[in-house]
DNA sequence: CTTTCTGCAAAGTGTTTGCAAAAAC
DNA sequence: GTTTTTGCAAACACTTTGCAGAAAG
């Protein structure tokens, strides 16, 4: 866990920024959550969470996800119906998501193009970039095949 | 109401096909969300019935929404946090939304640039395009003005 | 008449919050 | 020591659902 450990710097740089206290929880629920690669829910990082350790609480995961984010060290995505599902948000490139509808397969891309025409977009209605999602759902290969052959 | 007519002839042709039935709640709920402009949640919408009819009830107007949904004359739009809001879908182009994080006015745009891209980005890996769902967000030009003479 | 639809209230998700005890500083 | 944080459970916001009666076909 060599990459954790700046995470874990990062928190505790901005929790002392906010006079806030770093805590056995706190640390633990990062350290799930970077353990992790797919794209979890608060749900599901705490079931993870209590593998590790059984005491913490589900309230906790879902304060420290938030705490989480406005440390920048985690992100909201997919937010498609059900759960909001959160992804690694320190030092990882911002991207889009290909969601398959079928299997809930994840591909992550970066489209310069689509980035650059989003920028036009802002200037041109005067808006101040803050954020954007763009999410694309469709059926990967594995799932078209399934149900073509079923079907035809 | 000109307008109106077609959606609820679409509306009636949906049910037939499906052997469901036209009723007067069905009817009104979605008279009155064409007569609506604005992204309405499910709730919005329920009080703008209740004003024509009080004794339309809530879960008819969730279900109704859902119902529009499937028979294409609503779609859902702005996935932020909060409340799911709902658009007019029947005879109206695909288009993305501009959302100011501050006040909330909501910019409607179409960019061919970024419709062709996401076209690439589908088939570079191998998926079907089924739907996609692109949000920016920033602050609008007048709550830019309000905040910079606030701050500044 | 048979089936679907309705309104109500209750249950269902997913997330937040009030509180007293516990931990951080 | 003072303040923040924790776990629990209760509350919360939004949406769905079970049911008996009402309406549509």
């Amino acid at each position: 866990m060599k990459a954790a450990r700046d995470a874990v710097d990062a928190l505790e740089a901005y929790l002392r920024e906010r006079e806030l206290k770093m805590t056995g929880p706190r640390r633990k629920v990062l350290e799930v959550f970077l353990g992790i690669e797919s794209h979890v829910t608060a749900e599901e990082l705490f079931e993870a969470v209590k593998k590790v350790d059984p005491g913490i609480g589900q309230a906790t995961v879902f304060r420290t996800v938030k705490l989480l984010e406005e440390a920048g060290l985690a992100r909201a995505a997919c937010r498609d119906d059900g759960p909001r599902r959160f992804e690694h948000a320190y030092r990882h490139e911002h991207h889009d998501h290909l969601v398959c509808t079928d299997c809930g397969a994840i591909v992550e891309f970066e489209e310069p193009e689509i980035e650059r025409a989003q920028a036009r977009v802002y200037r041109s209605h005067g808006y101040e970039p803050v954020a954007h999602s763009l999410e694309l759902r469709g059926r990967c290969p594995a799932c078209r095949r399934g149900s073509a052959a079923g079907r035809a």
